[in-house]
DNA sequence: CTGTTAGCGCTTTCAT
DNA sequence: ATGAAAGCGCTAACAG
């Protein structure tokens, strides 16, 4: 072109996919930066079927741990060159279904699922794809999908657990939506932690719903107004924890004195918050890592890549919001 | 193709480009469904040189603030379908440069600045490529781009107000880096309501930097050690705030017997939180629909579109968090 | 090593 | 109203 070399000479030096020679390739770099030239990305994705995009499908962005999560991603995939597409689902499965086509029209190289299970449609859809996929926050039990995740079910066994060995009898918990299947792990964990300690099930002291602070309040509001309301309640995340925190006080219950609270994640706020948040610390900043990572991988291996369903360690973080049962 | 019709007459009927006959319609319609084919978009950003995406640009979007905007925007573009393409900046130019040029090349329809100022490379970039744009949460002085926001100099002015009125003399200012020009404003207000009411202007009561919790800590652990602390102080965020609270009541300060807190944005928790902040409400849902829609305007009429700067009221939500001065 | 050619899958003149 | 053909800007295969 304007260097007088053909375009397939510019393509091989930008992409050093040819061998050049040296005074070629010094010429057109610098013709290239005199006229600021860059390569058209649509262009390429349309010759190479690949977009450097990587789709993001995630209920929403719209929570501490989410957006943490997200943001992390982000910075990973920017490193090597990809760029994030954010797909909020808001739990709909017909979103996730347009999302999820869409994606496979702009020849996005990866994706990763922040929703839940892998679903009917999800796995219909990968099995005419083909798209490197990674399920994050969730875990594929058939293993038909890689993923990144803690246990679930032991991290709230963990919580119950805790509760219970400080003499805890009558244990609450403000679960998550069980359509959700991170939930109901949970809520096993939960129910097992019971049964080992010899405690029976009282579904009246469970709530499901979301995982903010107003659902919280509600959900405290609620129970913490009932005589046989119990001494300790594990939360689903530490913002429902806050929301069951206000409601105990505005009944006059003192935290943890008269009511234990437990929370879950460890979000930067637990510990900033009066009292303190007694929660299970999810390892947050590597389990973003790693899903980019393992997409990542699967991106470049290909045919040759090995699904893994990796299981990291949650902790247990005392702090101030739970103590044992005195008398 | 399949339904022994041209590709051109697909596409016709596909986008409804160009009339076609009933018959021709159905019968191209059907063999779509059959063959559960859909258009593939990037020949079709190639060929039309657009992308139905949107890029957001954004310092990070790991705030409770920023998240639920950006969770806003993407709902707003995903109605008209559009997608979200999430670049985090870091505060960093040649990030900001980078995915600039990157959007570009991707033929990106439009993008939504929530980054500082209008900046010299922003603007030499937009001088030449020509694509939609509005700021977020940032308004452009010299009027050359479309943007929406509160007043963040009245907003400041008022909380200071607020709390000049209730008899306090003493106020210190946790702010923002003053590389953002929002955080300069917010600044100004600040100071010209000191002036107002006679004050002068001590700057080591004023401290610039993040908009985050451990911010507010750090900042209130050094400021409120102080034989001369302030009785007050408004905070940049509502979680600058939190993190002053905590500092606070760590010296055995009392909020807000012993020092009146102020915040900003209102987000949820700061009803939540005890006591609840008394803060400066940003109209978040108003300020990111707006965006959207002012963006999907340009990218709609292109050439004829007047730009606008749209500024939204704000709104002093009084709480907990601050009293008036006794004696 | 480098230029030529074809083609990615769509939209869009231009004919018919 | 519809088909044929060109072209969007790039990469890949094939010559030379």
């Amino acid at each position: 072109m304007r260097a007088n070399v053909s375009p397939a000479t510019v393509s091989r030096v930008l992409n050093q996919s040819k061998p050049v020679s040296k005074a070629v390739r010094e010429k057109v770099l610098k013709v290239v930066e005199e006229l600021n030239f860059n390569p058209n990305a649509v262009a390429r994705s349309l010759a190479m079927k690949e977009s450097k995009l990587i789709g993001v499908l995630i209920p929403g962005i719209d929570s501490v741990f989410l957006s943490k999560f997200v943001n992390i991603l982000e910075e990973e995939f920017f490193k090597h060159n990809y760029t994030t597409l954010l797909c909020n689902t808001r739990c709909d499965d017909d979103i996730e279904k347009d999302y999820l086509r869409l994606l496979k029209d702009k020849y996005v190289d990866g994706v990763v699922l922040m929703t839940s299970h892998p679903k009917p449609h999800q796995i219909e859809f990968f099995e005419q794809v083909d798209i490197p996929a990674v399920f994050a926050g969730h875990t594929d039990p058939t293993k038909q999908f890689s993923s990144v995740n803690i246990n679930n079910y032991q991290a709230m066994y963990d919580a119950a657990r805790y509760l219970l060995e400080n003499g805890h009898q009558r244990i609450g918990l403000f679960g998550g939506p069980f359509i959700y299947r991170q939930a109901m792990e949970r809520l096993s964990g939960y129910r097992q932690a019971l049964a080992d300690y010899g405690i029976g099930y009282d579904e009246s002291l469970v709530f499901a719903n979301d995982y903010d602070i107003e659902h919280g309040y509600e959900n405290g509001m609620k129970l913490f107004r009932r005589e046989d309301k119990p001494t300790a309640v594990c939360c689903v995340s530490d913002m429902v924890a806050i929301g069951a925190i206000k409601a105990a006080e505005e009944y006059g219950l003192r935290v943890p004195e008269d009511i234990s609270i437990m929370g879950f994640d460890d979000i930067r706020l637990a510990k900033a918050y009066r009292p303190g948040i007694t929660t299970i610390r999810q390892p947050i900043k590597e389990l973003s890592v790693q899903a980019a990572e393992m997409l990542l991988q699967q991106i470049r291996q290909k045919e040759n890549y090995i699904k893994e369903t990796r299981v990291l360690a949650h902790d247990i973080i005392v702090r101030g919001s739970c103590m044992a049962v005195t008398g």
